[in-house]
DNA sequence: TAGATATGTCAATATAACTGACCCAAAAAA
DNA sequence: TTTTTTGGGTCAGTTATATTGACATATCTA
């Protein structure tokens, strides 16, 4: 069992290295279009996030992140001035602000991901699905611990 | 073929995400023994490089890491007089340097590993082997385009 | 010898994060 | 109802990592 090669520390290293590999070039596809908006990396993950939570809230932002609120406020400022997305306070926790792309937000959110789908959808066409989905699954248990 | 479920937008923006996760996790798991050495994760990605490609030169460090040689130059020298690491002349080229980790730079790698190692290693030992075959060939596809 | 290459360095700047100290409003607990 | 906690916002200063641009030096190649 102990012996299987990809249980070997080399083979680990590997896939720590390629792991970086995939993050960095799959996150710098749409440094471009960012750029038009004057926005950073920062900005794109944030804008990720809300597009799949609509209507979170910022502490839920905050754990997802998992960077501090001072950090996060800089950059929702940023998007609020850009006008890419809008705040509503919370219907039942008034305390809450909810977090919603607004037009212009939508619209730089399917720009970024068009650049980045390019490279996702790529590897799987070229992959069985058998594949994929042992490659999700490989890939939640090592965020999940 | 195009309405495989793993083709949708939907899905192909939840491995966006969890490649997003899954870098963050596994590369912030060894910060409290970078931090002991009063290093970082820039540290960090040259000292595994270094590890798993011993010899390597400057210029090779370079196209592996996608930094400016400005950025670099800050991190080597920093290594150099933690005596992490040490340059070499290059024996067929004078001019390349050659890098190589010294006993304090093996130490401290080896010690970043078994941090990092543990995320992987439940990941990959909770899974079957082939998953862990088919999650590297997908990883690789997405690396090389 | 003239250029190209590999490396190193100075200076200024940008981006994204941090810590720490506060503040306010609203909800929950006493 | 008063007090405490929670969610969010902000100011100020700092750190880490990267950038651009300019220039220097040694070495290799044509």
């Amino acid at each position: 069992m102990r012996d299987l090669l990809y249980l070997k520390d080399d083979q680990i290293k590997d896939f720590i290295e390629q792991i970086f590999y995939a993050y960095r070039e799959t996150y710098s596809d749409p440094k471009k279009i960012l750029k038009k908006y004057s926005f950073g990396t920062a900005h794109h993950r944030a804008i990720h996030l809300i597009e799949r939570h609509e209507g979170l809230t910022v502490s839920d932002l905050l754990n997802k992140l998992k960077i501090t609120k001072q950090s996060l406020n800089r950059v929702l400022r940023d998007l609020i001035n850009n006008k890419a997305i809008l705040l509503k306070k919370g219907e039942i926790d008034s305390r809450h602000r909810q977090i919603f792309l607004n037009e212009k937000g939508k619209k730089l959110s399917e720009e970024i991901f068009l650049e980045q789908k390019k490279r996702i959808y790529n590897a799987f066409k070229n992959s069985d699905s058998d594949s994929v989905i042992k490659f999700k699954n490989v890939l939640k248990k090592i965020i999940n611990e």
